[in-house]
DNA sequence: TGGGTTTCTCAGGGAAATCACAGGTTGCCG
DNA sequence: CGGCAACCTGTGATTTCCCTGAGAAACCCA
């Protein structure tokens, strides 16, 4: 299995790499175009290289010739179920981590047996910032012993860990809720960067969210209540543009 | 995918081009011809290969012989909607960037996802400054991790950050309003350079604006306050013929 | 099943931004 | 030097955008 490591672009976004420097290769495997279409947008925006496919038959060819380092597997597909689909993959790609796709009333224990291995799985309908994270978590686990990254995102002093989901602010433990967590993560992840309320609801959001935009200034207010309560703000807004975070003293 | 590269034009102006050198290429897509025609004319003006279509057929064939660096995509088409022609688009062009033209009041109801993979949209009544602030840095992101150009303007000791927000002058920083912010962007954008009132009405008011004209001036007079109050000027006033940015010494 | 938690809608208040208007100032030309 | 056109800027009306409290609905866990 590969050894992925980190680079930060001029950016100031952290990227996953393989060891020879290439990209991280992703295989999308779902029967509904909109879906993959989706995915295949946001996981390229990440830097990754990425093949979809269809169905059953689809999934196990490309994954022979793309050999991917990671593979986003609907469970309901029209010619196979996906534990064969799985068993296959596993045939020829051993060690491929493999983050399930399932819907929201999907039986537990089954989806729990099948994430034993390592594996992991997001229900639908998913916010793209969830499976981009599960995802980038199953790389880093898979590449070997002496990864570099780590899993905590930290801007002046405030820090979040993506493994444990602990929030701290100056040392001070923050609770957050799951919606809250998500949104500080994706402002996080692009540190002094406006994001427009819309980018924010597209990543964070699930895709099928059909409600008010304002629950992004709402959220906001809450974190800031959290995070900002009392001391020198880190969330800021810019009027008619959107929403961006930095260090405190600067 | 292609890796862009900036060079600066004996103008002064800095210019978006190919590896190889040639100009961008971008494809314009919309029903209503005043629009195509107008974003053809600001885009060449940038110095990029423009082509247009005028409907989702037109736009894939464009697309297929063209091969475009970035798209301008209305979602309103006559023969097909906006995220038909997108699906298509990819299976061409899969690392494509779009920049997707939207009513004012669609923004709610469902731009979800569209921006998820780093595509970005714009509502119309658009400003010609705003469409190809987002298009540069649509293009910019596209190319792969090596970018080498960044998202700062420099002129004299005035910065503006276009992914920030930013500006300082001489080390302070600056808070400027939405449109305050998008006429420094485009009077720094063309440094030295005599820009008339009509000129910077058309590109960083919104086509549709019916007002009065000398809202220029009154946003200059803004700008100075802001920028200029008790310094050596930077804004100067060509009377006849209109405003010009450059360097406090000089 | 029931109580606490979380998510989200709705609506009011308030602040900021945009712009029209008009009177003052400056520079240019005859 | 007078007068006019071009430009500058103070004031305030209007609009737009953002924030947040209150409460309903959904959810989760025991």
């Amino acid at each position: 299995m590969v050894d992925n490591m980190t680079t930060t672009s001029p950016q100031g976004r952290t990227e996953l790499l393989r060891p020879d420097g290439s990209p991280v290769r992703v295989l999308v495997v779902d029967d509904e175009m909109s879906i993959t279409e989706l995915l295949s947008m946001a996981l390229r925006y990440e830097g990754w290289q990425i093949r979809s496919a269809g169905d059953g038959q689809g999934a196990l060819q490309s994954a022979r010739e793309f050999r991917p380092d990671a593979v986003v597997l609907d469970m309901m597909l029209p010619d196979m179920d996906g534990l064969s689909v799985l068993g296959r993959l596993r045939r020829d790609l051993p060690d491929v981590p493999v983050l399930f796709l399932t819907a929201k009333d999907a039986v537990e224990d089954r989806i729990a047996g099948l994430t034993a291995g390592g594996d992991d799985y997001v229900t639908k309908p998913f916010s793209l910032e969830e499976v981009v994270a599960r995802l980038r978590g199953l790389i880093r686990r898979s590449g070997a012993a002496d990864r570099r990254s780590d899993s905590v995102l930290v801007v002046g002093d405030l820090t979040l860990d993506e493994d444990s989901h602990e929030v701290t602010r100056g040392g001070d433990g923050i609770h957050l809720t799951a919606t809250e967590f998500e949104l500080l993560r994706f402002l996080m992840r692009n540190p002094r960067r406006v994001l427009s309320k819309a980018q924010i609801l597209d990543r964070v959001w699930s895709y099928d969210f059909g409600g008010q935009a304002n629950v992004v200034e709402l959220y906001i207010s809450y974190l800031r209540r959290k995070i900002d309560a009392g001391r020198e703000p880190m969330i800021h807004t810019r009027r008619g543009a959107g929403y961006l975070i930095k260090p405190a003293v600067s």
